[in-house]
RNA sequence: CGGGAUGUAGCUCAGCAGGCUAGAGCGCGUCGUUCGGGACGACGAGGCCGCAGGUUCGAGUCCUGUCAUCCCGACCA
């Protein structure tokens, strides 16, 4: 990609509406466009992160057997009603819309009710069980304070995953697979070391759900460390009995804040039949299913790995989100031959890389050194390479990590192997 | 939803005891000089001063309303 063909432009400030780290450094690295409060709408590289982001949730989810689809963002309001969850007492985060009829209809801020409805469509007998779908999907939620730049939006897009199995212990194998997914997702966007697997209320149907809490200060929960266990307790439910079950002590915990990148429900079979979702068991008798239902906020994940990853200078990706793996930038020559050779080179080592696969932007503008080196900084691509006058009299490009201060040489004839090297790394 | 603050150029902001034709920096365009950490000069384009109403000879400036944005709190499957 040529950088001067990039749509999106960096900007030297921030604006002065947002004030949170993540949301300042992806406006001015041109990622994202605010559209407003809380609505954010994804620009060239911002979509490129996201759809990273997506992949890695996607294999893992494929991996332990999830099974993508896409509900609908208009829902039906009778099934709402069936679980009492229609009226904005129960549900005040609710966008409601009409139909020109006059019916109402409902704009997803979740999908357990839909799809599960959906489901009794495909499930009569234990054969059909047990199975996971799943999907990434817009959710809507009228939330009454949107803040924290993209980490706490009104639009947003999420993965949700429904499992449905004939019984406890079959969920409970299902819950504990999609534990150890989830941990290997954070792990693979970069967050695994400070991402905790946290005790948090599990609402009407278990006594616990589970949340994958990322420390960082941009966070907006409470949580209580156990670094050892590499465990958590969410502030909302930490109480004597709490610790004695989980056999922690009060004294050995850590308070810090944290971000709720991901949360994990039992919901028993209560859903199930409210809905009516019923199958026949082995033992020919009639039995509800037992739900589960996983999520991550994908923008608010992104959100995340900006915060905790940023620098003075502007964002750092880890290489399997980034946007692009190298960043080119070919700098200015008085001498017009060597400009002529510069050009030359570093536009068929953009080429290469791309034809290779490897995501690679090449900053070409008629700019000073200093511009590109900031704004290469603010994007934060691993791999920048500069080729420039300096460089091709030793005909090497510069080789310098975004994630590093220090920069060396790499010769011609080495630099695209050196990358491939690099990229499996 | 309660409290606080702010809306002036694409962005960051200045403006005033109410008074000439509304300003700066950045960004943008043209030309020239520069050329490895956001260079410099000249010229230029760009404004329903958030919106509506009111007070006044006169409103970006005062008043009322309204919309929007941010922060704190409440809320948060």
């Amino acid at each position: 990609m040529r950088y001067s063909r990039l749509f999106g432009k960096t900007t030297k400030t921030a604006p002065a509406d947002e004030t949170a780290k993540n949301a300042q450094l992806l406006l001015k690295a041109g990622f994202i466009y605010k559209e407003m409060a809380g609505v954010y709408a994804y620009l060239p590289l911002g979509l490129r992160v996201t759809e990273k982001i997506k992949q890695i949730i996607r294999e893992e989810m494929n991996a332990v057997g999830g099974q993508e689809i896409i509900m609908t963002t208009l829902q039906r309001k009778e099934l709402w009603e069936k679980t009492d969850r229609w009226s904005d007492e129960a549900v005040d985060i609710w966008f409601k819309a009409q139909l020109k009829n006059g019916s109402e209809v409902g704009l997803a801020w979740s999908h357990e009710e839909p799809i599960t409805d959906m489901v009794k469509n495909y499930v009569g007998s234990y054969r059909d069980l047990p199975f996971c779908v799943y999907q990434f999907q817009n959710k809507l939620r009228n939330e009454t304070r949107a803040k924290s730049g993209i980490m706490r939006t009104r639009e947003f897009v999420m993965k949700d995953l429904y499992s449905y199995a004939r019984n406890n212990e079959e969920h409970q194998v299902i819950y504990d697979a999609m534990t150890q997914a989830y941990l290997r997702i954070f792990d693979r966007v970069g967050l695994g070391e400070q991402t905790y697997f946290t005790f948090a209320s599990g609402g009407a149907f278990t006594q616990f759900s589970h949340e994958f809490q990322t420390v960082t200060p941009a966070g907006e929960d409470t949580i209580y460390l156990y670094r050892a266990k590499r465990l958590a307790v969410n502030k909302e439910v930490l109480n004597d009995e709490v610790l004695a079950q989980l056999d922690l002590k009060r004294e050995e915990l850590e308070e810090v804040a944290a971000s709720e990148v991901g949360n994990i429900f039992n919901f028993g079979t209560t859903k199930s039949e409210q809905l009516g979702l019923m199958f026949t068991d082995e033992d020919g008798k009639t039995k509800p299913v037992v739900l589960g239902s996983y999520g991550i906020g994908i923008g608010r994940l992104m959100g995340v790995i900006v915060e905790h990853y940023a620098d003075e200078r502007g964002i750092v990706w880890p290489k399997s989100v980034a946007p692009a793996l190298v960043h080119i930038v070919s700098l200015k020559a008085k001498d017009e031959a060597m400009a002529e050779r510069i050009e030359q080179i570093a536009s068929s080592l953009h080429d290469e890389l791309e034809n290779l696969g490897i995501e690679t932007i090449w900053d070409e503008r008629d700019a000073s050194a200093g511009e590109k080196f900031a704004d290469a900084d603010l994007i934060g691509i691993p791999l920048r390479l500069v080729v420039s006058e300096k460089t091709l009299k030793e005909d090497s490009v510069e080789w310098k990590l975004r994630s590093s201060t220090e920069s060396r040489f790499v010769k011609l004839d080495d630099v695209l192997e050196e990358i491939e090297v690099y990229v499996s790394e």
